[in-house]
DNA sequence: AAGCTGTTTGACAACGTTGTCATTTTTCGT
DNA sequence: ACGAAAAATGACAACGTTGTCAAACAGCTT
């Protein structure tokens, strides 16, 4: 609306007849303002339109107001949604929402983060999966003293803000699904064992069998490693055991779509000969043909409450609660529908 | 290496023996220094591991340092690639890279635009397709005096700077790839009719037919939408036509897609009964079964120059060279080996 | 009412750079 | 070799905030 040219922290004092310092003091919610002043400030400066000039506070607090996501995740799918709730986020309190890849491939990539945070002042960290499980990472983080939020962490860290699902009770949902369709002969293709959330939505798959008090020995267990080809080759294993599984719940979508492959090579219908469910919600697995079941995670507004408290714990300088579990949800699609 | 406590400007003049208004003149690449100084100062500058304080340079300048890539492409790889190329040209020179999405879903998004350009201090735009095209939002980027980067314009723009490929070209490459692996009756399905570089791609088709006196009438032209459905629908098509198609050419990956599930369905074998070819090498059609043969164009590297002439151009306020065509690259995959 | 708290407020100097403009040095034509 | 013009350099004041610290004020207790 009011657009004029920019307007300083000095006008907004002199129309509202107080210093510049307690203008100041308003907009960082700073201590012993009287309300009555605060409410006066506030007013004055949404009439005028004023916005703080970022680069003048930086300098003059030596804060950058910057948050930064490191990851190693090569899906754009999941990277987007953090990076829109982490941008929401940011903008509401007037900071800059960053990312910056990490390749674990790179077996120095925990020298090249510790040389980002060095050369660049950062205000605050974010991690998602591989690396919101490295410790060593979190540790160099911890000792520079930046707050740190965890995305989806295989072991939570007190020192922390931590996000996340419950991935055995995830996993439990995905497989009641299947049985809830008529399916008691399973399959589950795990990930690889030395990631936790798969371990646990194994977990969650077993706990599910024993719970409806199905028979352990018409379930097949296939070890996969998360990749397509994984999945594959699980559909072969598959064809080749005598059970006659009907259900396939995958680990992850990657795997899901190379099972599904798999099976149409094999002359076999989906969902009409075998049904097949995956985890992570990917943009493949919507866009597959038949398009995936699969559990989805709010991961947008996991990354927003996790960029918001981590903000919270930046502007108070402590940290209050710090584990916040999310919902998932299953997107019934025509893979077992 | 030495990353001792921040230096200032101050430090390196002192080191160097000249004034703190000569260092500022260096690294802003200011005309009116001597060459010998000039090396003095960067030598002393790299020495001490010296960076400039962003948020002090933006203060006094008025600069923001922020180039902004507006886009509206659901393509996360695209996206990524030109974010990438974005992010390593600004890195060299010190300015920062934000990428924001339109809807051109939403009809006020050329407000949106404004209002994010009047809001925040951007020093110059990068658009992607399909806002390259729009000829409303670039007079007003223009009206506000910022210079701007064209990626893949339907038009070129003498205002701005130009990155491209040469569409017809890449057609005529791709078509002369099917007719080289011996396929002599072809089909060709069309992207929309309003999208210039689809248009220019058939031309190049149908040139490389009349070079290589191929029978136009052993041709079939299908009009698609970019859509996998179309795709679906193309093959519905071609197989009702009584000319008998080896090899197709989809304007672009989502109707290669979409074609290769309908013959497969059909229980046409691709290559050996069809072949099909795409392009945009998108990371669907990479991870297609069977992967795609597709046309690349070099984004990242497109996205790198355009960002650097921006660069040039907002630091020397003049706009030199404007247009650069690049290369483009067949890549090829089991859909058409 | 004076004295003692603790809370609220403001004056003024940072923060690290660039813009302006005056001054010094170099270059060039004669 | 001289002056005039051009090029190179530097002193100092911005830029719009926050930090520091001292002053003013309010709420107590005596």
């Amino acid at each position: 609306m009011t657009d004029e040219k920019n307007l300083t922290i000095q006008d907004i004092a002199e129309k509202a007849g107080v210093s510049i310092k307690t203008v100041s003091r308003v907009f960082n919610n700073a201590p012993n303002v009287r309300q009555q002043k605060r409410d006066l400030v506030l007013g004055v400066a949404r009439d005028l339109g004023y916005r703080p000039n970022v680069s003048a506070r930086q300098l003059a607090s030596k804060r950058s107001f910057v948050l930064i996501h490191f990851y190693d995740n090569p899906n754009m799918d999941y990277l987007s949604g953090i990076y829109d709730g982490m941008r929401e986020a940011c903008s509401e309190k007037g900071y800059y929402a960053v990312a910056e890849r990490l390749s674990s491939q790179n077996h120095s990539y925990k020298d090249s983060l510790l040389d980002y945070l060095t050369r660049t002042p950062v205000d605050g960290v974010i991690l998602s999966p591989p690396i919101s499980d490295d410790k060593a990472v979190i540790r160099e983080i911890e000792k520079r003293n930046i707050p740190c939020s965890l995305i989806s962490p295989g072991i939570k860290k007190r020192s922390c803000i931590n996000v996340f699902i419950d991935e055995k009770t995830a996993g439990r949902k995905m497989t009641e699904f299947l049985i809830e369709r008529g399916h008691t002969k399973l399959a589950f293709i795990s990930g690889l064992d030395t990631h936790t959330a798969s371990a646990q939505r194994e977990a969650g798959f077993w706990s599910a069998i024993e719970a409806n008090e199905l028979q352990c020995n018409d379930m097949v267990r296939i070890g996969g490693d998360f990749s397509r080809q994984s999945g594959f080759a699980a559909f072969e294993t598959l064809s080749k055991s005598k059970s006659k599984v009907t259900g396939v719940f995958a680990g992850n979508d990657e795997m899901a779509i190379g099972t599904i492959i798999a099976a149409l090579r094999a002359g076999m219908k989906v969902p009409e000969d075998i049904s097949i469910v995956g985890f992570d919600d990917s943009a493949f697995a919507r866009s597959m043909w038949p398009p995936i079941t699969s559990l989805a995670q709010p991961i947008e507004e996991m990354a927003k409450l996790s960029t918001q408290k981590l903000i919270d714990w930046i502007d108070t300088k402590e940290r209050a609660e710090n584990h916040f579990e999310f919902p998932t949800k299953i997107m019934v699609r025509d893979s077992c529908p």
